[in-house]
DNA sequence: TAAGTTTTAGTATGGACATTCTAGAATGGA
DNA sequence: TCCATTCTAGAATGTCCATACTAAAACTTA
């Protein structure tokens, strides 16, 4: 069956992810890669392809170890409120942002590679933040979700522009902590209903 | 004092600006420039030094014409509401976003042109959103006008992405609504105040 | 109108880059 | 142990790009 990978593709696409999440797709170089992946350029195109091949793989990691757990998976405004305030603690307080976002920036709403991916996520943590609203609010409430939306991807500008100060910490928090007191006042039933379909 | 200049400055960064808006910085090659400005690569090289000396250029225009008029100037939260509120209207609903959040995303805080004007440009932003709150609603609001900030960069993020749909127009109004009527009934003569003070 | 200067368009040029190619090394099967 | 296959590193290739250069055109001043 030939010679075996000597390279830990789980290391690879994440050297690779956070290369691309610091420099986005264009302003990345194939050299660049080999350094943040430890991996000769040979072995980049044996294994991906080419550079969107690898953007791709990357994608579908960052998808995988990042986005599903965290947004996808997210049922509450807690859950949505623990992923804006990781934006202030490490790991996510790197500076780099969010590939989606960046990518979304990047290649706007493009046929290729970039502008799928960025609709994919966004599309992503839309659904999430109406989820979220709809178990802890109730319907009727979609622009409050919405709000969250804007809220989380200009946080992801912020802080790419090293400008997320604390300050914005408690302007977050303070809109999701008036979500759910608005949510306990005018549906106080909702939270224990959704407690008991556990 | 020598042959004069043929081209209407105006119109070169006019079509500069819109080229940078849609393509970002390194996206966009000098061969685009000279069809986006209709002069030749001689003749921006001639007035404008190099790429980067016209990319200074075009943010200058770009804050002469489009920041400070309508960003630094806004007194009030209708004047910043209109200003969110026209990304649904041409000629900003034309999906390209903004020359400042498009750059604070390609730069981050780098040193160079990108994350100098990426720089002023959020401190623009941030001016006006707390200038506009404590107008309207009184000091101790500042976390209202930050969430403007983030409400505003995550718009265009979206605008970018072509996914700013009309739901975000009412979700984004309905913020603004309620800091109006938060301000009117914490601090009913802080407006009144204002007025007399034209 | 001659001289000097700036602008313009177009043509080099040199470098960076993505990708391909090549040769050798490792692996598994016959 | 040979063979076919796959992987790896590095060198070669061709393209694209920013920028420099060149010569002609247009303008000002004397």
């Amino acid at each position: 069956m030939g010679r075996k990978r000597e390279f830990d593709e789980e290391a690879v696409l994440a050297g690779a992810m956070m290369a691309f999440r610091r420099h986005g797709y264009a302003g990345l170089s194939i050299l660049e890669l080999e350094a943040a992946t430890q991996i000769s350029a040979g072995s980049l195109y044996n294994a991906y392809g080419d550079k969107e091949g690898l953007y791709r793989a990357v994608f579908d990691f960052y998808f995988r170890k990042v986005i599903d757990p965290r947004i996808g998976s997210a049922q509450t405004l807690d859950d949505l409120e623990k992923v804006a305030i990781d934006l202030f603690n490490p790991p996510f307080s790197d500076g780099l942002g969010c590939l989606v976002t960046n990518a979304a920036v990047e290649f706007r709403n493009s046929a290729g590679t970039g502008g799928y991916f960025a609709g994919r996520g966004l599309d992503t943590i839309e659904a999430a933040a109406l989820r979220a609203v709809r178990a802890d609010m109730g319907d009727g409430n979609e622009p409050a979700a919405l709000r969250i939306v804007l809220l989380y991807q200009g946080m992801l500008v912020l802080t790419r522009a090293g400008r997320l100060s604390n300050a914005y910490k408690d302007a977050v928090r303070a809109e999701f902590d008036r979500l759910r007191r608005q949510a306990k006042s005018t549906f106080p039933a909702i939270r224990e209903q959704n407690a008991k379909g556990d």
